[in-house]
DNA sequence: CGTCCCCTTGAGCAGAATCAAGCCTAGTGG
DNA sequence: CCACTAGGCTTGATTCTGCTCAAGGGGACG
């Protein structure tokens, strides 16, 4: 996997890693920091496809279908490596590889279908919930978090774009969790503070614990 | 790929095909008729994330996640041909069937992405638009659309459930671009009555067309 | 010091859900 | 052959979740 390796490099918070529009597809490994997925709308909506933890292979998908459709921004400072999308196909041949590409847009697909179903079917404690948890379940596997605290540098707007809510609505949302002494969310980082009453809220037992880093 | 067929099948509108906790993974393409995949709550509701079409492959993401974790049901009678999963590995020496397989996944991804986008920023007429125009592309690349009509076999609750809104609400929706001179959903099919002005209103040029059957 | 952005909160509105009732069709069993 | 039932469609009345608009406060940064 080192032979495809590129370049190793590094940008700051607010950055585009990949733009709507860009020229090439772009294949990406997240070493540190976090980024979101996302897509906007002419009309000035934005939806937040996914969030992105190290370990994470940004760009599967626009590799195997050529142009770029959402754009990916640096949550905070990131480092990451560069592959060399042209030279996929080589890559394919390592059988096992092939089957490890595939596995993980399996289970991207998986994630997005639960997304899609939360955001259909629930109202807004439980998208909530449903999200947090998932993330939760990321961050665990990864260490990251400390006790029952996390990191967590999403703005209010974003998360709002994440669960397809507006900022004023979230924000009474987070105030009701936190009055019930299920969910702190302040100052760059959440702490959960029942994490049982929390999982009973949400409707899926995520699938997200599954996602294993790439490299 | 005929090597890999085990058999070929046929079941009636209302079967499941594949079932939210059916034991082995199962790979099928639909040769004939209509089914839909979609995943239930324990609260009762239902969220439909794909229609799928003569042509499409049913079954790709379990079969490298291992589990099945949503349903497919059959909406029309079908007939379709299973493949041997165990065997994919074999299949995947076949580099350029590997990438097939690949980009499959890929643009599934990319329409999951959308309906996410559309569903978590958009309201009904908008929704139901972006639905239809995509319905539209991929069956008018199939040649399943006879003028400005085609056939639409879903129930009204079944589309309900396809853009996360109640049948009540739906029902409101349908008559008002109805009295719009748009659309006219009527006894199982669909008649376009202003292609214009419905992409007009949905908010994405679709990438639903793009979508090439399997076999 | 001013500006910009984000968070916070209130008031009012509207899109969508719920509840409820009536209609029609198809299927079922007597 | 008909009565009964169940499920889907249609519609109205009502409720409420979530959105819009608006205004004020508090950093961060030039």
């Amino acid at each position: 996997m080192h032979a495809f390796k590129i370049a190793h490099e590094r940008t700051w918070a607010g950055d585009l890693l990949l733009a709507q529009d860009h020229p090439g597809p772009r294949l990406l490994t997240l070493y540190s920091g976090w980024a979101i997925r996302s897509r906007s709308l002419a009309s000035g909506e934005r939806q937040i496809l996914s969030v992105l933890l190290p370990g994470d292979l940004i760009g599967l998908e626009t590799v195997f279908r050529g142009g770029q459709s959402d754009s990916v921004e640096a949550l905070t400072d990131v480092t990451f490596c560069v592959f060399d999308s042209r030279r996929l196909d080589e890559l394919l041949n390592v059988k096992t590889l092939a089957r490890r590409l595939l596995s993980l847009l399996a289970l991207d697909q998986q994630q997005l279908s639960e997304r899609l179903t939360i955001i259909g079917a629930c109202d807004a404690p439980r998208n909530l919930a449903q999200f947090i948890c998932d993330l939760y379940d990321r961050l665990y596997g990864r260490r990251m978090v400390q006790g029952s605290r996390f990191k967590f540098p999403l703005s209010m707007r974003q998360l709002a774009d994440a669960l397809g809510l507006t900022t004023v609505h979230l924000h009474r949302t987070l105030r009701t969790v936190r009055e019930q002494g299920i969910l702190l969310f302040e100052g760059g980082s959440i702490e959960i503070r029942d994490l049982e009453r929390l999982r009973a809220l949400a409707p899926l037992t995520s699938s997200a614990a599954r996602k294993q880093p790439f490299v």
